[in-house]
DNA sequence: AGCATTTAGTTGTTTGGACAACTTTTGAGA
DNA sequence: TCTCAAAAGTTGTCCAAACAACTAAATGCT
């Protein structure tokens, strides 16, 4: 792959405003989601389990969300603790966990996507449509320079 | 201003690609800055200082950096613990306090920029210039769309 | 001047990220 | 088959984000 030489300002400035939309953006998730009593992180986590009929191993679904092993475990504690998600014994590998969704979490999934897209219709509307499609797809090749293993999700 | 409709698929598509090409974004500055014995969070901070030659208070630093006072409060602790910065009661002002680089700061502020340009070169080196201005233009967009006050920085 | 409001910062709690050390089970090689 | 390394998770520690409750000082209003 052909390496080309960004100056340095260049650098610095795209690393700020990335970092920086990343950071408001979550912001907004935040509260697009307090309502249903679910945080970025875990609406994250419970998207990777629906985006397969798999039934994924912890280490599964941390590979899909770049999370490590630490996080994720307390992270499952949690969701099981307010009822997203069930543990159950892997019967062919007694050291694996396997976490499936509840019922509860299943309703979520019909009912906030579109509030999402509610929410964030008006912020992502600054953008055409074709302004859209051009930052995916700058975002998409820079993710593939950042080393991510896993480009076709999405 | 001038709202388009992005469709629901490219919404959720967005998202989750600027989510993840910031959490990969931050775990290589973790360890393009882990020599330096600093986090990402903290250069963050350290950068918001060297911004201006101002005295700056704890609630100018957080609102540069997009953090809230609380958890400042506690960063500047451990940024002063470390040496990085000492913290002065402002005479004029008996409720504040300035912040104030040290000389081991500003050390960092001569070389460490040059590393960090080296580390993400060829990262970002898989966009052509021209690629690069236009993602840069594209963050800045959603930047205002997401509300940033402060869009003149950088 | 006196009192209420606002402002600057700290502390407590929960959630989450990074990394090391650990346990248990699996699997692979001699 | 036996042993030993790899794999799946958990626990502990520190750093950081979000939000509530708090202290103390400054401001503003009458």
């Amino acid at each position: 792959m052909i390496k080309h030489t960004i100056p340095p300002e260049l650098n610095d400035a795209l690393g700020f405003n990335l970092y920086r939309t990343a950071l408001l953006f979550r912001k907004e998730l935040i509260h697009a989601l307090v309502d249903y009593g679910m945080t970025p992180e875990q609406w994250q986590v419970m998207q990777a389990l629906w985006s397969t009929n798999e039934r994924l191993h912890q280490n599964d679904i941390a590979h899909l969300t770049l999370k490590d092993k630490h996080s994720l475990s307390r992270m499952l504690v949690r969701l099981e603790r307010d009822g997203w998600i069930v543990r159950q014994r892997d019967p062919h590998d007694a050291r694996a966990v396997v976490i499936v969704p509840t019922e509860q979490a299943n309703q979520l999934r019909e009912t906030v996507p579109a509030k999402l897209y509610a929410h964030f219709a008006p912020i992502l509307g600054v953008l055409t449509d074709e302004e859209g499609r051009q930052l995916f797809a700058l975002l998409q090749k820079l993710r593939v320079g950042l080393g991510d293993d896993d480009i076709s999700t999405h």
